[in-house]
DNA sequence: AGACCAGAATTTGGAGCATG
DNA sequence: CATGCTCCAAATTCTGGTCT
C-alpha cells in the first residue's frame, strides 16, 4: 500500500492552511505529508485508516495527526453524495511543526506541547470534553483573521497538550523513523515484517531476523509493543486488504492471497476480527 | 462468500539457568 | 540481585478442508 505524497501551500498571507470540506470534497485517497493535520469531523460518519489503526468515526470527532503519517478517510456514501445543505463537512487545519516548535515548544511550560507534538506521530483522537472544546473552536478557524487564526491553533493544541484527554491510534512502530533511542533488534524485525507480510511469514523467520529462539522472540515482542507478533502482522495485512478493497476491483480470493493469507474462511475471520465487518460488507460500504 | 471443525501452530506463563 | 534468555506444558489461535 504505497502512500502519495500530498503538498499543500498555505495562502500567501498566513502561515498554515485551514478549509472547510463539504460533500464530494471530503473524499481522499492513503497519502500523507509533511504538515500536520488537525480533523474535526463535523458532520459524517465512516471509516479512516491511520498509520496501522482502522477504526470508524462520527460527527463530532477530533483527530491529530503527524508529520509524514500516512492516513485515509473513507466517508459514507450518503455524507459524500447527498444534495446541498446535507452533505458531510469536515474542518482542516494543516500546518508545519515549525508553527508550535518555533512559538511555543521551546519553552520549558509547555513541555507537554512537545511530547504531544511526537505523540502525533502515531495519530491523536481526542476524547470528552476536549474534543468538544476543540470542535467549538475549530469551528471558527475559518472565519478568523490571520493573526486570530494563528492565536487560537495554538491555544488548541496547548489545550489538547495540557488536558491529556486523547487517545493514540497508530502502534509506535507503523511509521517509526531510526534514533539512536529506538531498539535496535524491534526495528529490524519491523522493518523485516513491512517488507514480506504480503506473502508467507513464520514466526520462525521473524525470530531469526534477530537471532532469538521463537518463545524468546514471542515475549520479547509482547513486551516492548504490547500485542504478539501474529496481532502485529494481522493489522497490517488487514491494513493493506482494507485499501485493496476500496482501491481496486480485486475480488476477495485474490485480495486474501496478496494479503499473505493462505484460506479464504481465515482471511474473513481476521477481517472480521480487525474491522468488526465482512469483506464484502465493507466493500459495499465504501465503493 | 462464508461457516464449521479438527489438527497444527503459536502464544503464554512458570521455572530455572547463565552472566555481570 | 537484576537481566536476558531457554525449556516446557497448557491454553489459545490459526490453518486448511469441507460443506452450505
Amino acid at each position: 500500500m504505497k502512500a502519495v505524497l500530498k503538498k499543500v501551500s498555505p495562502p500567501p498571507e498566513t502561515s498554515f492552511t485551514v478549509r472547510k470540506d463539504v460533500g464530494e470534497n471530503m473524499r481522499n485517497s492513503w497519502h500523507y505529508h509533511p504538515e500536520l493535520e488537525l480533523l474535526y469531523i463535523k458532520k459524517s460518519a465512516g471509516t479512516w485508516l491511520i498509520g496501522d489503526y482502522i477504526g470508524p468515526f462520527h460527527s463530532g470527532d477530533v483527530v491529530l495527526i503527524g508529520a509524514n503519517l500516512p492516513h485515509s478517510f473513507r466517508h459514507e456514501d450518503t455524507f459524500i453524495r447527498t444534495q446541498k445543505g446535507q452533505s458531510g463537512e469536515a474542518i482542516v487545519a494543516l500546518f508545519k511543526q515549525d508553527i508550535p516548535d518555533s512559538t511555543l515548544a521551546a519553552l520549558p511550560e509547555m513541555r507537554k506541547l512537545t511530547h504531544l507534538l511526537s505523540l502525533s506521530r502515531q495519530g491523536i483522537k481526542l476524547e470528552g470534553n476536549t474534543a468538544r472544546k476543540v470542535a467549538v473552536m475549530m469551528e471558527d478557524l475559518p472565519e478568523l483573521s490571520p493573526g486570530n487564526r494563528l492565536l487560537t491553533l495554538l491555544q488548541i493544541l496547548y489545550l489538547i497538550a495540557e488536558s491529556g484527554d486523547y487517545t493514540l491510534l497508530s502502534t509506535q512502530y507503523f511509521n517509526y523513523t531510526p534514533s539512536h533511542n529506538d531498539n535496535h533488534r524491534l526495528k529490524t524485525v519491523i522493518a523485516y515484517t513491512h517488507k514480506h507480510f504480503r506473502g508467507k511469514l513464520s514466526l520462525e523467520e521473524a525470530a531469526e531476523q534477530i537471532h532469538m529462539t521463537v518463545t524468546s522472540f514471542c515475549r520479547y515482542f509482547k513486551m516492548e509493543t504490547g500485542k504478539t507478533y501474529v496481532r502485529f502482522l494481522t493489522e497490517l495485512r488487514i491494513g493493506y486488504a482494507c485499501q485493496l478493497l476500496m482501491d481496486t476491483d480485486k475480488n476477495i480470493t485474490e485480495i486474501c492471497y496478496e494479503c499473505g493469507y493462505n484460506t479464504l474462511s481465515h482471511f474473513i475471520n481476521m477481517f472480521k476480527l480487525i474491522t468488526g465487518k465482512r469483506p464484502v460488507e465493507y466493500k459495499k460500504h465504501f465503493k
